[in-house]
RNA sequence: GGUUCCGUAGCUCAGCUGGAUAGAGCAACAGCCUUCUAAGCUGUGGGUCUUGGGUUCGAAUCCCAACGGAAUCACCA
């Protein structure tokens, strides 16, 4: 039981038998006391004045008695204006330690049962990943991660976006600019090989509609008219009709990307349960539409398109299939969907997808909620907003675009930099230290992304680079490697702890009170960004406990304590602070080093 | 124009199921390495929580409106 519902309980019951009136104890309000304030939970009366017919303060002191006077955990209290400040005893909080201490699995929650399929990345195989799907894979991951901690069984998942114009526009610029160029010839990796195809291909069509233009034709029709557009377009109905040689280069070209990636997710510390590949799903959903089609849910149009009439929910009209059959992109992942909550017996399934398509999942959930699956409700888009730059957003055509290769050697290098001006590491093998080095550039790249808020739009200053002091990811991972210092020169010393040392006759600190009090909102934490699906939550809350421990660390002598039993006592809790440090940062996929 | 999201310190961000004097970091300034790691700690300055109404004991937080910014409204994905 938490502290506050085990305050709501007692005040409840206080209220009964002061005023004999009954409230429900969930209603009551209480929270962790302001730092300026003497107590450790604080009720809030001014909701309770109806009850009491009495000042906020007269009712805060009744109750406050009652409690001290009946409650053998509660020691004491102060009330200021309305809000009745609680004192819990030393023994309460050397036993909330002990329990979390024993229990191994601390910050893990009960399993729940439920299938959640979260899918992200979903990358195009056109060009390599950049700073925004960085952000895409690091929500996705830790999310996962997240729904893990919260007990729920959790697939991974993505769906390769294999197939379409993009590729090829790249297969067809390689051809006329590339021919022969392999990732081993050029000493490229592949998504970038086929990254400047793509660009290639740019520059081929702005060099021919600059032509046409000279010659007198209309811009805008210019655009679309290019020869090298209409040579990509020949290429896609090629594909579809299983051309040999054009499935042979889009093979081939794919999986030079596909391995490039593989590099990508292996620096980022990612992986997947299920990899689909649109080449391989484009045609799902079909059924769907003529089962829409018998339901009424979808009307045909005289050209053949079929279409789902969304205009009395507040939307337009959305097609679903075209005049010639083919299908659009919400057919697939109607498709998609169906097939996944059956085939998984998901009952939840969690999108990470940028904010641009927050009208298509809107669309898309309003849609099968019309074909009648109730499971429609359990979609979840999570929408996070863009990384931009100071000047504004990413741009390809003005070479603004931060790649995500780029970007994760520059924070290796930087703290490669950091970390060998403090020559702390000097003992270490050069394996060793680049290890560390990863783990810490790392770091400060994902806590720097995880810790904004999904749904912000969030800014990127590449001059600066991302900051390794104060509220960063190398904070948290240099408060754990301090820990594990500590805790391994008490080793040397000799000196060994168990939980048993909890229950020892000693007396935390307010200090020490306070870590507790901070540890032990750690799963409440976990359930609150379970639910808004934020592992920016647990970021900041990570944050909080390292900053408090390096306080706790800087006027605490640990090893100094001459009293054994204090000293053991401060082991234990210290040790604690690791645990949940890297269990927390665990959530968001970031590793703690234990020395730095 | 319709819909959705955002607006908090010079900058980047927390806080938002209503609660006490709105918090961190960066940047600036002043201190602290004879100590278990200075990637740290302590202090100073910095705010009309975009604006205006409403709800109430009480609003950064909830509601309405305005202003500013973003996204979207494709037989693209």
């Amino acid at each position: 039981m938490t502290p506050e519902v085990f305050i709501q309980n007692q005040a409840a019951a206080a209220i009964q038998s002061l005023y004999g009136a009954a409230v429900n104890p969930s209603d009551l309000q209480v929270q962790v006391t302001r730092k300026e304030f003497e107590g450790d939970y604080t009720l809030v009366v001014f909701p309770l004045l109806k009850i009491s017919h009495s000042a906020p303060e007269n009712t805060g002191n009744a109750i406050g008695e009652y409690l001290v006077s009946n409650v053998p955990e509660i020691q004491g209290f102060n009330c200021v204006k309305g809000f009745l400040n609680i004192l819990f005893s030393d023994i309460y909080w050397k036993e909330m330690l002990l329990s979390m201490v024993e229990d191994a699995d601390y910050g893990q929650l009960p399993p729940t049962g439920r299938n959640i399929m979260v899918e992200f990345s979903s990358p195009n195989t056109n060009k390599p990943l950049h700073l925004g799907h960085i952000r895409n894979n690091l929500l996705g991951d830790s999310v996962s991660r997240l729904l893990k901690a919260g007990g729920n069984n959790v697939i991974k998942a993505t769906l390769v976006n294999d197939r379409g114009v993009h590729i090829c526009k790249s297969m067809y610029a390689w051809q006329k600019c590339f021919e022969g160029a392999t990732p081993e010839s050029t000493g490229k990796k592949g998504d970038h090989l086929v990254g400047d195809c793509y660009v290639a291909f740019n520059d081929i069509l702005n060099s021919e509609v600059e032509q046409m233009v000279k010659e007198g034709m209309d811009k805008e029709l210019a655009k679309k008219e290019a020869p090298c557009l209409k040579a990509a377009h020949e290429m896609l109905v090629k594909w579809e009709n299983g051309d040999e040689a054009v499935r042979d280069l889009w093979k081939t070209m794919n999986s030079w990307v596909l391995k490039g990636f593989e590099q990508t997710y292996d620096a980022l510390g990612i992986s997947f349960d299920k990899v689909d590949f649109e080449s391989q799903t484009y045609l799902l959903g079909k059924e769907l539409v003529q089962k829409g089609l018998q339901m009424g849910v979808f009307t045909t149009d005289p050209d053949g398109s079929v279409w789902c009439d969304l205009t009395g929910d507040g939307l337009d009209r959305k097609l679903v299939l075209r005049g010639d059959g083919t299908s659009v992109y919400i057919t697939q992942d109607l498709g998609t969907a169906e097939r996944r909550f059956s085939q998984y017996k998901l009952d939840s399934h969690v999108y990470v997808v940028g904010n641009e398509q927050d009208y298509h999942f809107q669309v898309l959930k309003l849609i099968l909620k019309k074909l009648g699956f109730d499971w429609a409700d359990q979609i979840y888009h999570l929408s996070y907003g863009m990384v931009e730059l100071p000047e504004g957003k990413m741009k390809s055509r003005e070479g603004t675009v931060v790649d995500a290769d780029d970007l994760i050697e520059k924070m290796v290098e930087e703290a490669r930099t950091t970390s060998s001006e403090s020559g702390k590491l000097a003992d270490l093998g050069a394996e060793e230290q680049e290890k560390l080095f990863h783990m810490i550039g790392l770091g400060a790249l994902k806590y720097f992304i995880i810790k904004v808020d999904p749904k912000k739009t969030m800014l990127f200053n590449p001059k600066e680079s991302i900051d390794f002091n104060g509220n960063t990811g190398p904070f948290i991972q240099y408060t754990h490697a301090r820990i594990c210092s500590i805790l391994r020169k008490a080793a040397e010393q000799g000196i060994s702890f168990s939980s048993e040392d909890i229950s020892q006759d000693v007396d935390p600190s307010a200090k020490e009170v306070r870590l507790i009090k901070l540890l032990g909102l750690f799963p409440g934490k976990i359930s609150e960004a379970v639910a808004a699906l934020s592992p920016a939550i647990i970021a900041n809350y990570s944050y909080e406990i390292a900053k408090d421990f390096n306080q706790y660390y800087h006027d605490t002598q640990i090893l100094k304590e001459e009293d054994q039993a204090v000293l053991r006592f401060r082991l234990c809790l210290i040790s604690l602070v690791a645990r949940v440090l890297v269990k927390a940062m665990g959530i968001l996929g970031i590793e703690l080093p234990e020395r730095m």
